[in-house]
RNA sequence: GUCCCCAUCGUCUAGCCUGGCCUAGGACACAGCCCUUUCAAGGCUGGAGCACGAGUUCAAAUCUCGUUGGGGACGCCA
C-alpha cells in the first residue's frame, strides 16, 4: 500500500546516556530502514532545555557509532527548528484548533490529584476551552481534541487499538514560554521528515491517539506505527538507572563487544525460530516486525555474557588483540608500575569510534576501532606470534574483555599477586621436589616449546609416580598466582624461559623460608 | 484511581494468526556425567512452564468471554 520509500527514525532526548532500551529501538529502526533500502534519520529531541545536555548528545552519537548504527540524515536538533514548530502552531491557531489556557501549572496539578482521588480520569477539565472572555496573563496553547468518538490506532505489532476520545485531554502544544511540546514536535518532524514507520517503545502507545488527532487537524497523513514491548529489569519494572548499568557506554567499558550487545538486544523482544546467534548481517536478512513479540522482556545479563564469550571466540586474533589492548593498558596502569608493557595511550582513545563531527550526518557502518597504539616492549617477548598464541590461550575463558585483561595481568608484571587460597593449597613443602625438577627440565627444554615441555613434565610425573595435577597446579600457582589459568605449557611458553624460572625459584625460596620459619 | 497493553520453564523465547503433528521445542542459568594439568570451551543427561475459570469444538497452549496477575501511560518531560 505504501509505495513511498521507507524512512525510519530514532529520536532520543539527550537527557541521559544512550540507554539499552533506546539502543534496541535504534537497532530495529536501523534494520528496518536498511532492509528496505530506506533512510534512517537521527533526531535529537532536545526541547526540554532544562534537562538536555551536550554531554549526553555526544554519548548518544558515540554509542551509536560504536554499535555501528549509522544514520543517513541528522542529527536533526529540534531546538534549531523552533520557528518551524511555531508556524505549525500558527496553522492550528488559524484553523481554530487551539485555545489559550491560563490555568497555572500549580492549579492543574491540584485538579489532577483531586480527579484521581475521586476516580475520574485525570485529564484537563477544559475550562479555558469553554470560556469566552480573554483574560490577561501568561498562557499556553492547548489543542482542542475531539470530545466524543473513538480513535483507532493501527499498530503493526498489536493490531487495532481503540481509545475512547473522552479519555484524551486537550494537550498543550505551546508552552507559555513559547517552546513547543513533545507531542507537537514529534508530529511536525515525523511529517516534515516524511517518516513512514514510527518504531518506538510501548511507553508511547498512549500518546499515539493524541498525535493522530494532531495529524488530522494539520491535514497530514499519519505514518505507520509499531510499538515495541519494553525491556524490564530483574524486578520486572521498566529498566532504569535503578537497575544499575543501563547505558551502552557502561557495557562498552565493561568489555562487551558491540556484536554481542546487538545480538542480545535484537533477541529480546524479537525471535526467529530457535536461533540465538545473529550477526548484523543475519539480522539484516532475518529481522521482521512480524517476528517482534508483544511481551516485555527482562534484561538477562548472563545471556549477554554468554553471547559475548561467543563473539570473543569468533574474532580473529588480530582483531581481538586490537580490542583487548585498551583494557590491558588500563588494567596495567591500575595495577601500578612494574610492567613490561609500555603504556602510551588511553583506553578511550584506543577504542575510539567515530565520535568526531556529530554534525557530519553520514552513514558510518560498523566501523572497526582503529588507531591502535602498538605497545612498545622491552626485550623481544611480544612478537606477533606471541600475541596470537596469547589470544588463543585466553579467549576461551573470558566473559568480557575486561576480565580477559585481568586474567592476563601476570604475563606483564614483575611479580605476581597470589590468590591466598591457591597458595595455601598448592605452594606447600610437598610440592618442593616437583618444583625443583620442573626448574631443571625447563632449563633444559630444547627447543623451548610446549611439546618438549610437556614431555619433560610427563617424565617427571612418571618418575615420581604422581599425577600431572600434582605438578602442574603448584607450577601454575607459582607462575600465575592463581589456580585457574590457560594450559600450563602455554603459560610457560608465554612467560618465556627466564621469567618462568625466576617465578619458580621465587616460589621455591618462599616455601623453604616458611619451612625454616615454621 | 482511569485508560491502554500483555500473560508458555527462574530468564529470553518457538508453537498461537491458519485448533489435532505438543508426551509443549530451543537457548541462558542451574545440577550431574564425560573430556582433562587447573579454569574454561565442548559433548551427553537431568530438573523446570502453557496463570486461573467458564465456554466453543470430536479435539484448545492455540478461538471467545471473564477473573487474577504484571507492565505502561495519565506533565507547560520526552
Amino acid at each position: 500500500m505504501s509505495s513511498s520509500p521507507v524512512r525510519t527514525r530514532f529520536a532520543p532526548s539527550p537527557t541521559g546516556y544512550l540507554h539499552i532500551g533506546g539502543a534496541r529501538t535504534a537497532l530495529y529502526n536501523w534494520l528496518y530502514a536498511r532492509q528496505h533500502k530506506g533512510t534512517f534519520v537521527l533526531r535529537i529531541e532536545d526541547t526540554d532545555r532544562e534537562r538536555s545536555r551536550e554531554e549526553y548528545l555526544k554519548d548518544i552519537v558515540d554509542s551509536m557509532g560504536w554499535l555501528g548504527l549509522g544514520w543517513d540524515e541528522g542529527p536533526i536538533r529540534q531546538t534549531e527548528r523552533i520557528e518551524l514548530y511555531r508556524s505549525y502552531v500558527g496553522r492550528l491557531e488559524q484553523a481554530g484548533h487551539v485555545y489559550r489556557c491560563t490555568c497555572s501549572p500549580a492549579e492543574l496539578e491540584e485538579r489532577r490529584r483531586a480527579a484521581m482521588k475521586e476516580g475520574r480520569p485525570p485529564k484537563y477539565d477544559g475550562r479555558c476551552r469553554r470560556r469566552t472572555d480573554s483574560p490577561a496573563g501568561p498562557y499556553a496553547l492547548r489543542f482542542k481534541a475531539p470530545e466524543a468518538g473513538v480513535t483507532e490506532v493501527q499498530d503493526l505489532i498489536r493490531g487495532t487499538i481503540r481509545f475512547p476520545n473522552e479519555e484524551i485531554e486537550d494537550l498543550i502544544v505551546l508552552r507559555s514560554n513559547g517552546m513547543p511540546t513533545y507531542n507537537l514536535t514529534v508530529v511536525v518532524d515525523d511529517a516534515e521528515n516524511r517518516i513512514t514507520h514510527v518504531i518506538r517503545g510501548e511507553d508511547h502507545l498512549n500518546n499515539t491517539p493524541k498525535q493522530i488527532h494532531l495529524y488530522r487537524a494539520l491535514g497530514l497523513d499519519p505514518p505507520q506505527f509499531a510499538h515495541l514491548p519494553l525491556i524490564l529489569g530483574e524486578d520486572r519494572s521498566r529498566l532504569s538507572k535503578r537497575h544499575g548499568a543501563v547505558s551502552v557506554t557502561a557495557y562498552r567499558e565493561e568489555g562487551f563487544l558491540p556484536e554481542a550487545l546487538l545480538n542480545f538486544l535484537a533477541r529480546i523482544g524479537w525471535s526467529h525460530g530457535d536461533e540465538e546467534i545473529f550477526t548484523v548481517a543475519d539480522l539484516l536478512e532475518k529481522f521482521t516486525l512480524k517476528g517482534v513479540g508483544k511481551t516485555s522482556g527482562v534484561f538477562n545479563e548472563q545471556k549477554l555474557e554468554w553471547l559475548n564469550a561467543h563473539y570473543t571466540r569468533q574474532l580473529s586474533k588480530d582483531e581481538l588483540r586490537r580490542r583487548l589492548m585498551p583494557f590491558l593498558v588500563e588494567r596495567l596502569r591500575a595495577s601500578g608500575g612494574g610492567s613490561d608493557l609500555t603504556i602510551h595511550d588511553s583506553p578511550r582513545t584506543e577504542v575510539a569510534t567515530p565520535s568526531d563531527g556529530i554534525s557530519s550526518g553520514h552513514s558510518r557502518e560498523a566501523e572497526v576501532p582503529r588507531g591502535e597504539s602498538e605497545p612498545l616492549v622491552r626485550g623481544s617477548r611480544f612478537t606477533p606470534d606471541w600475541w596470537d598464541r596469547a589470544m588463543d590461550a585466553f579467549r576461551e575463558r573470558a566473559g568480557t574483555l575486561k576480565v580477559m585483561a585481568e586474567q592476563m595481568t601476570f604475563l606483564f608484571v614483575e611479580s605476581v599477586t597470589f590468590d591466598e587460597k591457591a597458595r595455601g593449597k598448592f605452594l606447600r613443602p610437598e610440592a618442593l621436589p616437583y618444583l625443583e625438577q620442573a626448574v631443571r627440565s625447563i632449563e633444559e627444554a630444547q627447543p623451548f616449546e610446549t611439546a618438549p615441555l610437556e614431555e619433560a613434565f610427563k617424565a617427571i610425573c612418571e618418575r615420581a609416580e604422581i599425577k600431572m595435577g600434582q605438578l602442574a597446579q603448584p607450577v601454575r600457582v607459582a607462575l600465575t598466582g592463581s589456580s585457574a589459568s590457560p594450559g600450563i605449557f602455554d603459560v610457560i611458553w608465554l612467560l618465556g624461559r627466564d621469567r618462568t624460572l625466576e617465578g619458580l625459584r621465587k616460589a621455591i625460596a618462599e616455601i623453604r623460608g616458611e619451612v625454616a620459619a615454621g
